[in-house]
DNA sequence: AATCGAAAATCAACTGAGTTGCAAGTATAA
DNA sequence: TTATACTTGCAACTCAGTTGATTTTCGATT
């Protein structure tokens, strides 16, 4: 998924520094097929080298307000990441009730919505997220 | 927003008790002109009456599972909640990054992104989420 | 009116993702 | 090499929400 990033270039980009923990971080978003959890991120560096949570969360934020991750609010509690490098744009996503589990969606045109969306008069809107809750395609062959 | 609705007999239909504290809930909810967070509500209700936060809590859970209310995840950590009765039919929701201020818009036809939104074949979508981000015109004006 | 069982409210203790402040370590610059 | 800034680690904390056990209230039955 993120096999188009050169990553170590995208920090040096930011102005970064390149460490072990930061590059496994991107690795790992990169390398995952929907967006992930700290504690998911963090139990799969773990596997590598032993790193802090708070290491771990701090960088997640940092990324985030850099514009190189996107933070996902798609249930209470529990944060999801995923790259939000130039190969990745934002798109909606969908989350099963049942399992639980992620998926990305393809990008969907919201430009005629904005407008509408915009709501009261003077409000500035700059981001749309879509969320689309359901039943996955496993959860309805099991049940 | 929510005097359309009779609440008692809202209750009754759901066979659930007619307590003051639920009935409180209720009205406090159909007064307000925006979802309230779970510690707003029983703030406010604590300007009426001496109340446990567990009790509220627990009729918030409740009532989001009978479908009497919506619980919107908005932010990390914190829920809102509005009334679900047949008056106020979902929508979307703008969110302020500034002030963090929630306001609902009116509803928009998702109709036709449905069948795109789906994902992958052999999901079922059940419902689908739009959330605006932005800054409202109240920040725009300070800023 | 007194009794009883179910539903509702209370209390204290807990959970867990995420945060904070500060100390220790490590890389870069002078 | 030494000074400096940046990065990581550790421990303690926060806070919305939850749990389980106990007490209170309600509505029915006798
Ligand atoms: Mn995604
Ligand atoms: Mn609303
Ligand atoms: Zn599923
Ligand atoms: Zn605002």
């Amino acid at each position: 998924m993120g096999d188009l990033c050169d990553f170590s270039q995208l920090l040096a980009r930011h102005g970064v520094r390149l460490t072990a923990v930061r590059l496994a971080v991107l690795d790992i978003l990169g390398a995952a097929p929907r967006a992930l959890r700290a504690a998911e991120i963090l139990e799969m560096i773990r596997t590598r080298r032993q790193v802090n949570k708070v290491t771990v969360y701090r960088i997640l934020d940092d990324f985030t307000h850099r514009g190189l991750l996107r933070r996902l609010i798609l249930e209470g509690r529990v944060s999801h990441y995923e790259l939000a490098c130039e190969h990745h744009p934002p798109h909606p996503h969908f989350q099963c009730h049942l399992c639980r589990e992620i998926q990305c969606l393809e990008p969907v045109p919201l430009i005629r919505m904005w407008t509408e969306l915009q709501g009261p008069v003077g409000n500035r809107a700059d981001q749309i997220d879509v969320r689309v809750k359901g039943l996955c395609h496993k959860c309805r062959e099991i049940s």
